[in-house]
This record gives C-alpha cells, structure tokens and sequence, in this order.
RNA sequence: GGCGCCGUGGCCAAGUGGUAAGGCAGAGGUUUGCAAAACCUCCAUUCACCAGUUCGAAUCUGGUCGGCGCCUCCA
C-alpha cells in the first residue's frame, strides 16, 4: 500500500483510489517554449516512479500529462525567433518527448494540447460566470475568488494575508479591470492580428490555470485521485484549478496532491536570470541520461536536489561531480549486471544454498521503500545492497570450481526486473551501455581506441614474453591518460576512469 | 507581514519515539606477475544550540542561531 505525503492535508497518506485497482493520474507537464530543463527532467522521473510503482504494485494507471502549447511565453519566444507560436511549440514538443524517452521516462497514456481543447476552456469559463464565480471585463474574464469558500486551502494562505504584488510582478494594465487584486483571468482578450481564438468575450486567449482544469476534467473525469506538479505549482497554479473546478462541477477536484522540490545549481535556484540554468540536452553531451535520472533519485522527492557545478573556462569545461558519481552507479549497475548474464551455464546447479536475504528480498525492500512516500534513496540504498550480493555470487562463480544455485541466479535475474519496473533503472543492454559511456569518455580525455587496442596488442605480446617491465610501462602510459586496463580469463579490456 | 521547509560523519544523504541505512572519499585485507574490477573489514557513543516532555528523543514541545522556498513568469 502506498502512503504519500498530500499537500492539501500536510500528511503522509494512503493513496485511495475511487476504483479499485485504478488511479486517475494528472501531471502539469511543460510549457512548450524552450528546452526541457533540469528541473523538468526531474519532476518528470518523480511521476515516472510514482506511475511505474503503482503499476508494479499490480495497479492499473491512466497517467494524463498536458502540453501547454499555448502560452504568452511561446508567443514572445515565437516572435524573437521570426517563427510562429505553433511551430516552436511544435519543435519544443518533439524535443520534449525525445528527452523524456532518454531518461527512459515512460509515455504518459494521454498527453493533451491546450490548442485542441479551446472549446472545453469556453464552455468553463461560460459555466463559471453562469455560476456567478466569474466576470467579463472589457474582453477579459476573470475568476472572483472572493466568490469562493475556502480559496486558498490547498496552500494553507487567508486572502488578507497575501501581500498584493509581493513579487513584484502586478500587472496594472490588467489589475485595474480586477475587482479583487487576487482574481485571476480565465480569458484574456487580445488583438485580432495576434495569435487567439474566437470567444464569447470577443478574440484572445485561455489564462494560465484554466487549461489544466479543463484537460484533467475531460479526460479523467471531475475527481482525480492524484494530482501532482512542482512545488511552485502549489499557488498559484493549482490553488486556482481547484477554484475553477470546484465552483464549476461541485465535486472535489483531486483527493492528493503531490509536489516535488526543485534542483538547486551550487545551492542556488537554478533560473536563466542566475545564470546557472542547464537543459537536459546539454547535460546529456557530458553524461549518460540514466546517470542523471540515478542522481535525481538521491534525494528525497520533496528536498531540494543539488547539481554541484565545477564551472569551466568554457561551457565545455564545465564539471558535475555529482552526476559523475551517479555516472558511475550506473555503470557500476550495468557492470554488474554483465557479469551476471556472463556466468556460463556450466557453472550451475541445482539445489544449493538458499540466496541471501539481501538478493532475494530486494524486490520486496524496493516495494516497502517505494510505498514510504516513494523513498527513492531508500530504494537505492536497497540497490546498493542487491548489486553487490549480485557480484558475490559472481565472485563466487568465477573461482576454479565456483558453483552457484540456480535458484539465486533466478532471484538476481528478477531483481533486475523490479529495478527496472519500479525506477526505470538498468533496462538497457549493458554492454551497450557501458561501451558508450567509456567511448564518450574517451572522446573528451582525446583517447582513440583504435590506439589503445594496438597498445593492449603490444601488452599481450611482452606478457607472454615475460617482459613485465614492458608490460607495466604500456600499462602506466595509458593510464595517465586515464585508461584503465583489466586483464581477465578472456584477455583484455580497458575503461576510462 | 503571511504560509511553509531545512540544519545528521570529510562530502552527499535516509531515518521522524526504542538506541544512526546507503553512496562518494579514506585506511587495511582477499585476489593479481603488477594492476584494475569485485568482495571483506574499519570509518558518527552521536544527529546546529539551549531548555522541557518521556522509562527512553536525531525523531515530540518551547526557545535561540543559521540556511532556504512561495505570496499571481516558474517543474
């Protein structure tokens, strides 16, 4: 049973579902006006867990993520760049999914456009001022929270306490049409030579919350069982769609709500203006995608995530320790997960030892930490603990007359499988893998392989001539360029450090 | 001003009433022609500080100090 932290009641709770064995899952998912950053990559493998875990726990998910495709920021960033809003949005989505998929993210089962849901945001809006909770002025609808009982729950603030414009963002041209500072607009009339639709307030475009409002309702139904997004989503996103479902259909609008903390560059928040501020893309130059999704899972989904950032002369030069230590979890993973395919079958038997507690069970101790509020560093931690039961049998394997049960060949095979279905972690080829990440390193420290291949060559051959002191003089050349040489029963292979 | 979060070993980080997971770094060992990888052992009498509650507190309460987020762009 998974019991997660909900924020509208401030307190870990079981997950209930209204049908049993199925969650109706709403993510808010990217405005499309730019590469996916850190921050997105992050909040985007929280919600992957959430969905892999509850379909490993044997549940059915209808996991709804939108498009935010129409927005002020497109237009602005269309306009700069002389193309149209539907065209970068259109580029930015297919950037998105791609990125999404090499963080081994898996596609939600709907992704709805704002742009194909004009009609639904209409209909609201006439029904939220039929209602009395919305007004016309000038062109532009706004949201009359005041007209609302309990606006403000889900971020636990009165009206009164909110200081008007504390971030210094008030728009007066708009605030003055407001009959309440705190209402927020549902349409916002705009130019007929500017990109809009056609409304019964006149030509424009949807607010900021109302699309979300609109999307989740159509395609999950009125009440949602979870809800979730980043932390900043809270208020006022969220705050708002639930005023704007509530008042319009009577029903509660979602029974959780789940919020995910931010990255941090050097303990900062990460944000263009800051200048520390990393796409997905360029990160994925430096280190494996699975690396950095294996780093977001080092800190709890809620604290604040930390990229270390060494900055360099150049963006080239620029270093994240941090990620090279989840790099080389990963690769310690697939490592580990090679030499276990690689134990011939002659080495089996049957019957034998019972395999430990810590092979065995890690299925069950990744479930357990997972329903704690989707411990994911527990998790790992259990991982941790899995591989190197996994590379003790290994060991044991590889010893002159090393023999292993196959039932604990068969309890490591399936840990594998709940790792990945559960963290998304593992689920490549690992040869494939792991010849990748040595190539790329070997690319940036300007090692060809096609020269270490002859040096291991020249290796082999003073080895078997004994002359060690050859031998060791190719092995410290190499070395110093941080190529490191593994001498095994089936010759020689190298990595980079 | 309002709402909320955090302070655990050299670094990162779980743990939220029963006596400190895991990772990185470090030390020693098994193995190796030498290495690497892998594995084994060691590495916080202590959880910012001060009071209090309790048989018992890193975990609860109050206070102090320090860091941070949100208050209509934000994942």
């Amino acid at each position: 049973m998974l019991r997660l932290q909900d924020t509208m009641t401030g307190e870990k709770r079981p997950l209930e579902t209204q049908e049993e064995n199925l969650a109706k899952v709403y993510i808010c998912g990217p405005t499309v006006y730019d590469y996916a950053h850190l921050g997105h990559a992050r909040c985007f493998i929280v919600y992957d867990v959430l969905v892999r875990h509850l379909r490993a726990s044997g549940m059915a998910v209808e996991y709804v993520r939108n498009i935010t495709d129409v927005n002020d920021k497109i237009l602005g960033r269309a306009i700069e760049n002389g193309e149209t809003p539907t065209e970068l949005a259109e580029r930015m989505t297919e950037a998105f999914w791609e990125d999404m998929k090499r963080l081994r993210n898996l596609k939600p089962d709907t992704e709805p456009k704002v742009s194909e849901h004009i009609d639904g945001i209409v209909s609201m809006i006439e029904t939220l001022i039929e209602k009395e909770h919305a007004y016309e002025a000038d062109g532009d609808v706004y949201f009359a929270v005041r007209s609302m009982e309990g606006y403000g729950k889900l971020s636990r603030r009165q009206l009164d306490d909110n200081e008007a414009g504390a971030s210094g963002r008030l728009d007066e041209e708009h605030a003055k049409r407001k009959k309440d500072p705190a209402d927020f607009a549902l349409w916002k009339g705009n130019p007929e030579d500017e990109w809009g639709w056609q409304s019964p307030w006149g030509y424009g475009r949807p607010g900021w919350h109302i699309e979300c409002s609109v999307m989740s309702t159509q395609h999950l139904g009125e009440t949602l069982d979870l809800h979730g997004g980043g932390l900043d989503l809270v208020f006022p996103h969220h705050e708002n769609e639930i005023a704007q479902s509530e008042c319009a259909t009577g029903c509660t609008f979602s029974n959780h709500w789940m919020h995910n903390g931010f990255v941090e560059v050097n303990k900062e928040k990460m944000g263009k203006s800051l200048g520390n501020f990393f796409t997905a893309r360029e990160l994925f130059e430096k280190h494996e995608p699975e690396g950095i999704r294996l780093w977001t899972m080092t800190v709890h989904y809620r604290s604040p995530l930390n990229l270390d950032w060494e900055e360099g002369e150049t963006p080239a030069d620029n270093r994240f320790p941090s990620l090279e230590e989840a790099e080389r979890r990963v690769a310690y993973l697939y490592a580990t997960r090679e030499r276990l395919g690689a134990i011939p079958p002659k080495r089996l038997i049957d019957g034998g030892e019972p395999p430990a507690d810590k092979l065995s069970g890690f299925p069950a101790a990744l479930k357990a930490a997972l329903d704690d509020d989707l411990n994911m560093p527990k998790g790992l931690a259990a991982m941790q603990e899995f591989l190197k039961e996994v590379n003790e049998l290994c060991d044991r394997a590889q010893g002159k007359k090393g023999r292993v049960a196959k039932k604990a060949i068969a309890a490591a095979h399936a840990g594998f499988v709940a790792l990945d279905a559960e963290l998304g972690l593992g689920g490549q080829d690992p040869s494939a893998f792991l010849t990748r990440v040595r190539d790329r390193r070997a690319k940036a420290a300007g090692v060809l392989p096609a020269d270490v291949e002859q040096k291991i060559a020249d290796r082999v051959a003073a080895r078997q001539n004994k002359d060690f002191e050859a031998a060791d003089a190719i092995r410290n050349e190499l070395a110093a360029k941080g190529v490191e040489l593994h001498d095994g029963p089936e010759g020689t292979t190298w990595t980079m450090g």
